[in-house]
DNA sequence: CTAGGTGCAAAAGGTTTGCGGTTAA
DNA sequence: TTAACCGCAAACCTTTTGCACCTAG
């Protein structure tokens, strides 16, 4: 049930960038929802090896790049470390905790998006914004999701 | 003149953090507010050796750590490109021109900053933000700072 | 039948590190 | 004299690519 409509917007999503859904894109974008915590190419490849177990870690990136491609998957870039990956399609920010490693999302509402873009000189063309914090959560927020 | 108070800027600064001034590090410096305009690693190399032709490229590197370190200078990532370098102190986004791949500073109001921040809930602790555009630039806009 | 995907291994590419020699406090 | 720094080369690590094989439309 739920599952399977996942499954089916993925087939939809990729049908629509031209991919194919194949049961190694399927997996991951599976155990990406599984736990929303932001993890590395090779965290997840250890995490959908333990159910698909001859997936190799170049198709665990082709995987990403295509669901980055077809819109359902983000990759967040914090300094130079590896790439990690994020299914929260809403608009938000991130936090890096300096502590823990951990990344939390932060929702940001429309009107704050906006207001983002006001800084920049009329005549720029927006197509992305990144904000980023970094810092230290309250230890409370055990969650990877805020607000 | 300029270039030997910035000479003991820099002097001061690195001794603040428990590191020596060194030729290759004045003129990694010197070279990056010659032009501001966010050199890679690489390209800070070739620009360098023309003046001093025996540096190495990990020395740049080394040289770029020690003045990031000692808060002179900062690391800009897009993506995941090489780094680019920053000599640029004031509170700023940077605006990452798709077309040109130049980076243009933004000048951020503190009242601007102060809002940012906003957006967290209570209880985090912010030692930093990063704001990012990515788009097109303006193309009479040819310097690579705004406002 | 053919375009697109997978898995493997090797390559790429930016950055870091180890080491012997040098220099400045 | 001794701790910091340089230059060189090799290592590192994440990501990409080439290629042979497979599979769905």
């Amino acid at each position: 049930m739920s599952s399977s409509t996942t499954a089916d917007a993925l087939n939809q999503r990729l049908a629509d960038s031209g991919m194919r859904a194949t049961p190694q894109r399927e997996m991951v974008y599976e155990i990406l929802l599984e736990r929303r915590d932001h993890p590395t190419a090779d965290e997840l490849f250890a995490r959908v090896k333990a159910k698909l177990t001859t997936i190799s870690l170049a198709t665990v990136y082709n995987c990403l790049d295509a669901l980055v491609q077809c819109g359902l998957v983000r990759q967040v870039n914090y300094e130079r470390e590896p790439s990690r990956y994020c299914c929260n399609l809403r608009e938000h920010a991130h936090f890096f905790d300096t502590e823990s490693g951990r990344i939390i999302d932060v929702d940001l509402p429309p009107e704050y998006v906006d207001r983002l873009r006001q800084v920049l000189p009329p005549g720029f063309v927006v197509h992305g914004i990144e904000l980023g914090f970094r810092g230290i959560a309250p230890a409370t927020l055990s969650a990877s999701s805020a607000q």
